[in-house]
DNA sequence: TTGACACTTAGCTAATTAACTAAATATAAA
DNA sequence: TTTATATTTAGTTAATTAGCTAAGTGTCAA
Protein backbone atom coordinates (compact mmCIF):
# COMPACT_ATOMS: atom_id res chain seq x y z
CA UNK A 1 0.00 0.00 0.00
CA UNK A 2 1.21 3.66 -0.84
CA UNK A 3 1.23 6.19 1.88
CA UNK A 4 -0.84 8.42 -0.12
CA UNK A 5 -0.32 11.32 2.18
CA UNK A 6 3.31 11.20 2.17
CA UNK A 7 3.50 10.79 -1.44
CA UNK A 8 0.96 13.97 -2.01
CA UNK A 9 3.75 16.04 0.36
CA UNK A 10 6.03 15.10 -2.06
CA UNK A 11 4.40 15.93 -5.16
CA UNK A 12 3.21 19.70 -3.42
CA UNK A 13 6.18 21.31 -4.09
CA UNK A 14 7.00 23.75 -6.88
CA UNK A 15 10.50 21.77 -7.45
CA UNK A 16 9.91 18.82 -6.88
CA UNK A 17 7.32 18.88 -9.58
CA UNK A 18 9.81 20.51 -12.10
CA UNK A 19 12.08 17.33 -10.68
CA UNK A 20 9.15 14.97 -11.95
CA UNK A 21 8.56 16.97 -15.14
CA UNK A 22 11.94 16.69 -16.18
CA UNK A 23 12.44 13.32 -15.59
CA UNK A 24 9.14 12.60 -17.68
CA UNK A 25 10.93 14.34 -21.04
CA UNK A 26 13.98 12.77 -20.40
CA UNK A 27 14.36 9.46 -19.60
CA UNK A 28 17.46 9.69 -17.45
CA UNK A 29 19.08 12.35 -15.53
CA UNK A 30 21.81 12.89 -13.60
CA UNK A 31 21.49 14.87 -10.01
CA UNK A 32 24.74 17.40 -11.53
CA UNK A 33 21.95 17.81 -14.86
CA UNK A 34 19.25 18.36 -12.09
CA UNK A 35 20.75 20.59 -9.69
CA UNK A 36 22.09 22.87 -12.20
CA UNK A 37 18.74 23.04 -13.70
CA UNK A 38 16.96 23.58 -10.65
CA UNK A 39 18.84 26.48 -9.33
CA UNK A 40 19.22 25.47 -5.88
CA UNK A 41 22.93 24.02 -4.61
CA UNK A 42 23.81 20.51 -4.96
CA UNK A 43 22.32 19.50 -0.95
CA UNK A 44 18.96 21.31 -1.91
CA UNK A 45 18.69 19.47 -4.95
CA UNK A 46 19.84 16.16 -3.35
CA UNK A 47 17.03 16.27 -0.47
CA UNK A 48 14.57 16.80 -3.21
CA UNK A 49 15.35 13.75 -5.17
CA UNK A 50 15.78 11.58 -2.06
CA UNK A 51 12.67 12.19 -0.99
CA UNK A 52 10.81 11.51 -4.38
CA UNK A 53 12.92 8.19 -4.52
CA UNK A 54 11.61 7.46 -1.02
CA UNK A 55 8.06 7.73 -1.81
CA UNK A 56 8.71 5.52 -5.00
CA UNK A 57 8.29 8.38 -7.32
CA UNK A 58 11.36 8.07 -9.08
CA UNK A 59 14.52 5.48 -9.38
CA UNK A 60 17.94 6.09 -9.09
CA UNK A 61 21.05 4.47 -10.48
CA UNK A 62 24.81 5.11 -9.39
CA UNK A 63 27.18 4.92 -11.68
CA UNK A 64 30.79 5.79 -10.44
CA UNK A 65 30.66 9.55 -9.11
CA UNK A 66 27.03 9.98 -10.91
CA UNK A 67 23.94 9.38 -9.57
CA UNK A 68 21.42 8.53 -12.70
CA UNK A 69 17.45 9.18 -11.96
CA UNK A 70 14.48 8.25 -13.97
CA UNK A 71 10.90 8.32 -13.28
CA UNK A 72 9.65 5.52 -11.66
CA UNK A 73 8.03 2.33 -13.27
CA UNK A 74 7.96 -0.38 -10.24
CA UNK A 75 4.47 0.47 -8.91
CA UNK A 76 1.12 0.42 -11.33
CA UNK A 77 -0.21 2.83 -8.75
CA UNK A 78 1.97 5.21 -8.75
CA UNK A 79 2.74 4.80 -12.87
CA UNK A 80 -0.88 6.11 -13.18
CA UNK A 81 -0.39 8.78 -10.61
CA UNK A 82 2.44 9.88 -12.90
CA UNK A 83 0.52 9.81 -15.95
CA UNK A 84 -1.96 12.26 -14.50
CA UNK A 85 0.92 14.58 -13.26
CA UNK A 86 2.30 14.09 -17.44
CA UNK A 87 -1.13 15.32 -18.96
CA UNK A 88 -1.59 18.29 -16.11
CA UNK A 89 2.74 18.89 -16.57
CA UNK A 90 1.48 19.61 -20.77
CA UNK A 91 -0.90 21.83 -19.84
CA UNK A 92 1.42 24.24 -17.75
CA UNK A 93 3.12 26.56 -20.04
CA UNK A 94 5.27 27.84 -17.34
CA UNK A 95 6.89 24.16 -16.92
CA UNK A 96 7.29 24.00 -20.28
CA UNK A 97 9.16 27.37 -21.09
CA UNK A 98 10.76 26.25 -17.76
CA UNK A 99 11.70 22.93 -19.53
CA UNK A 100 13.33 24.38 -22.72
CA UNK A 101 16.14 25.93 -20.18
CA UNK A 102 17.07 22.04 -19.46
CA UNK A 103 18.06 20.90 -23.39
CA UNK A 104 21.62 22.81 -22.98
CA UNK A 105 22.26 21.19 -19.98
CA UNK A 106 21.00 17.70 -21.15
CA UNK A 107 23.16 18.17 -24.89
CA UNK A 108 25.98 17.31 -22.97
CA UNK A 109 27.08 14.23 -20.59
CA UNK A 110 27.56 15.48 -17.17
CA UNK A 111 31.69 15.11 -17.89
CA UNK A 112 31.28 17.35 -20.81
CA UNK A 113 29.02 19.55 -18.92
CA UNK A 114 31.43 20.56 -16.10
CA UNK A 115 34.86 20.61 -19.24
CA UNK A 116 32.81 23.44 -20.39
CA UNK A 117 32.09 25.47 -17.58
CA UNK A 118 35.81 24.64 -16.67
CA UNK A 119 36.05 26.18 -19.99
CA UNK A 120 33.96 29.20 -19.66
CA UNK A 121 32.43 28.11 -23.16
CA UNK A 122 28.48 29.15 -23.29
CA UNK A 123 26.56 25.48 -22.37
CA UNK A 124 24.45 26.19 -19.39
CA UNK B 1 -5.45 24.58 -15.96
CA UNK B 2 -5.28 23.02 -13.26
CA UNK B 3 -2.63 24.49 -10.23
CA UNK B 4 -1.48 21.16 -9.62
CA UNK B 5 0.82 22.07 -7.12
CA UNK B 6 -1.43 23.33 -4.61
CA UNK B 7 -3.82 20.86 -5.00
CA UNK B 8 -1.00 18.29 -4.36
CA UNK B 9 -0.49 20.18 -1.55
CA UNK B 10 -3.73 20.27 -0.33
CA UNK B 11 -4.12 16.62 -0.96
CA UNK B 12 -0.86 16.05 1.54
CA UNK B 13 -2.53 16.83 4.73
CA UNK B 14 -3.97 13.29 6.80
CA UNK B 15 -7.28 15.38 7.90
CA UNK B 16 -8.09 16.61 4.63
CA UNK B 17 -7.27 13.06 3.13
CA UNK B 18 -9.78 12.08 5.64
CA UNK B 19 -12.63 14.48 4.55
CA UNK B 20 -12.30 13.27 1.15
CA UNK B 21 -12.63 9.73 1.80
CA UNK B 22 -15.62 10.64 3.86
CA UNK B 23 -17.32 12.17 0.76
CA UNK B 24 -16.44 9.05 -1.41
CA UNK B 25 -18.24 7.08 0.73
CA UNK B 26 -21.50 9.55 1.72
CA UNK B 27 -22.16 11.36 -0.71
CA UNK B 28 -23.11 14.60 0.84
CA UNK B 29 -22.17 15.72 4.62
CA UNK B 30 -22.62 18.50 6.57
CA UNK B 31 -18.97 20.52 8.02
CA UNK B 32 -20.80 19.72 11.70
CA UNK B 33 -20.58 15.95 10.73
CA UNK B 34 -17.42 16.29 9.57
CA UNK B 35 -15.60 18.20 12.43
CA UNK B 36 -17.49 15.83 14.98
CA UNK B 37 -15.94 13.23 13.38
CA UNK B 38 -12.58 14.59 12.29
CA UNK B 39 -11.61 15.54 16.18
CA UNK B 40 -10.49 18.95 15.39
CA UNK B 41 -12.24 22.07 16.45
CA UNK B 42 -14.58 23.62 14.10
CA UNK B 43 -12.77 26.49 13.26
CA UNK B 44 -9.78 23.77 11.64
CA UNK B 45 -12.67 22.19 10.07
CA UNK B 46 -13.46 25.27 8.34
CA UNK B 47 -9.91 26.12 7.08
CA UNK B 48 -9.67 22.31 5.81
CA UNK B 49 -12.85 22.42 4.24
CA UNK B 50 -12.61 25.61 2.37
CA UNK B 51 -8.98 24.69 1.24
CA UNK B 52 -10.20 22.02 -0.49
CA UNK B 53 -13.06 24.10 -2.09
CA UNK B 54 -10.94 26.19 -3.03
CA UNK B 55 -8.82 23.23 -5.21
CA UNK B 56 -11.89 22.42 -6.96
CA UNK B 57 -11.93 19.14 -4.59
CA UNK B 58 -14.82 19.21 -3.12
CA UNK B 59 -18.14 21.37 -3.19
CA UNK B 60 -20.38 23.15 -1.13
CA UNK B 61 -24.02 23.89 -0.75
CA UNK B 62 -25.20 26.06 1.72
CA UNK B 63 -29.01 25.75 3.52
CA UNK B 64 -30.06 27.51 6.38
CA UNK B 65 -26.99 27.13 9.08
CA UNK B 66 -25.73 24.42 7.35
CA UNK B 67 -22.86 24.03 4.29
CA UNK B 68 -22.93 20.44 2.91
CA UNK B 69 -19.91 19.33 1.05
CA UNK B 70 -19.39 16.73 -1.72
CA UNK B 71 -16.63 15.29 -3.63
CA UNK B 72 -15.76 17.79 -7.08
CA UNK B 73 -17.96 16.84 -9.87
CA UNK B 74 -17.28 19.84 -12.08
CA UNK B 75 -13.43 19.47 -13.43
CA UNK B 76 -12.90 16.22 -15.39
CA UNK B 77 -9.16 16.01 -14.23
CA UNK B 78 -10.08 16.62 -10.63
CA UNK B 79 -12.53 13.62 -11.48
CA UNK B 80 -9.83 11.57 -12.79
CA UNK B 81 -7.35 11.89 -9.50
CA UNK B 82 -10.31 11.52 -7.32
CA UNK B 83 -10.28 8.52 -8.63
CA UNK B 84 -7.42 7.08 -7.93
CA UNK B 85 -7.54 8.56 -4.33
CA UNK B 86 -10.63 6.16 -4.63
CA UNK B 87 -8.58 3.59 -4.78
CA UNK B 88 -5.72 3.72 -2.40
CA UNK B 89 -8.26 4.73 0.26
CA UNK B 90 -9.72 1.41 -0.30
CA UNK B 91 -6.62 -0.40 0.18
CA UNK B 92 -6.11 1.72 3.74
CA UNK B 93 -7.00 -0.42 6.22
CA UNK B 94 -6.53 2.25 8.88
CA UNK B 95 -8.52 4.35 7.18
CA UNK B 96 -11.44 2.60 6.54
CA UNK B 97 -11.88 1.47 10.89
CA UNK B 98 -11.54 5.32 11.06
CA UNK B 99 -14.82 5.71 8.19
CA UNK B 100 -16.74 3.21 10.33
CA UNK B 101 -16.47 5.21 13.01
CA UNK B 102 -18.58 8.18 10.99
CA UNK B 103 -21.50 5.83 10.59
CA UNK B 104 -22.75 6.71 14.10
CA UNK B 105 -22.61 10.57 13.50
CA UNK B 106 -24.36 10.52 9.36
CA UNK B 107 -26.93 8.00 11.06
CA UNK B 108 -29.11 11.07 12.08
CA UNK B 109 -29.27 14.61 10.55
CA UNK B 110 -27.83 17.34 12.05
CA UNK B 111 -30.25 18.57 13.85
CA UNK B 112 -31.16 15.25 15.56
CA UNK B 113 -26.96 14.73 15.98
CA UNK B 114 -27.05 18.18 18.30
CA UNK B 115 -30.27 17.34 20.18
CA UNK B 116 -28.67 13.99 21.15
CA UNK B 117 -25.67 15.37 22.01
CA UNK B 118 -27.98 17.52 24.29
CA UNK B 119 -30.26 14.87 25.83
CA UNK B 120 -26.96 13.30 26.47
CA UNK B 121 -28.14 9.76 24.51
CA UNK B 122 -25.03 8.15 23.01
CA UNK B 123 -25.07 8.51 19.25
CA UNK B 124 -21.49 9.56 18.53
C1' DT C 1 49.08 10.06 -3.64
C1' DT C 2 46.91 14.26 -4.13
C1' DG C 3 43.37 16.91 -5.60
C1' DA C 4 39.00 17.59 -7.88
C1' DC C 5 34.47 16.30 -8.31
C1' DA C 6 29.64 14.37 -7.25
C1' DC C 7 27.03 13.72 -4.12
C1' DT C 8 25.14 13.30 1.03
C1' DT C 9 24.57 14.55 5.84
C1' DA C 10 24.25 17.82 9.66
C1' DG C 11 22.99 21.91 11.48
C1' DC C 12 20.96 26.58 11.06
C1' DT C 13 17.36 30.09 9.63
C1' DA C 14 13.24 31.90 7.66
C1' DA C 15 8.82 30.87 5.96
C1' DT C 16 4.81 28.10 6.04
C1' DT C 17 1.12 25.90 8.27
C1' DA C 18 -2.01 23.07 11.37
C1' DA C 19 -3.80 23.54 15.57
C1' DC C 20 -6.00 26.29 19.14
C1' DT C 21 -8.97 30.31 21.34
C1' DA C 22 -11.66 34.27 20.87
C1' DA C 23 -14.47 37.13 18.33
C1' DA C 24 -17.49 38.00 14.30
C1' DT C 25 -21.34 36.79 11.20
C1' DA C 26 -25.49 34.60 9.91
C1' DT C 27 -29.52 31.85 10.61
C1' DA C 28 -33.12 29.69 13.17
C1' DA C 29 -35.56 28.47 17.53
C1' DA C 30 -37.72 29.99 21.83
C1' DT D 1 -36.40 40.05 20.53
C1' DT D 2 -33.33 37.12 22.77
C1' DT D 3 -30.74 33.08 22.69
C1' DA D 4 -28.58 29.23 20.67
C1' DT D 5 -26.35 27.13 16.84
C1' DA D 6 -23.29 26.74 12.63
C1' DT D 7 -19.70 28.48 10.43
C1' DT D 8 -16.00 31.83 9.38
C1' DT D 9 -12.29 35.06 10.40
C1' DA D 10 -8.40 36.85 13.13
C1' DG D 11 -4.66 36.19 15.85
C1' DT D 12 -1.31 33.18 18.44
C1' DT D 13 1.78 29.22 19.00
C1' DA D 14 4.34 25.10 17.93
C1' DA D 15 5.87 22.08 14.43
C1' DT D 16 7.40 21.33 9.86
C1' DT D 17 10.20 22.27 6.02
C1' DA D 18 12.81 24.45 1.94
C1' DG D 19 16.66 26.78 1.53
C1' DC D 20 21.47 27.70 2.78
C1' DT D 21 26.58 26.67 4.36
C1' DA D 22 29.92 23.59 6.04
C1' DA D 23 31.69 19.26 6.62
C1' DG D 24 31.78 14.27 5.38
C1' DT D 25 32.07 10.18 2.04
C1' DG D 26 33.23 7.91 -2.05
C1' DT D 27 35.12 7.92 -6.85
C1' DC D 28 38.08 9.17 -10.39
C1' DA D 29 41.83 11.89 -12.85
C1' DA D 30 46.39 13.88 -12.83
Amino acid sequence: MIATENVFKALGDRNRLRILAALLSHKELCACQIHEWLGVTGATASKHLSLLVDNDLIESRKEGRWVHYRASRNSPAIRSLINWIKKQIELDDALQRDLKKLEPVTSCTPLELRKKQRDRVACC
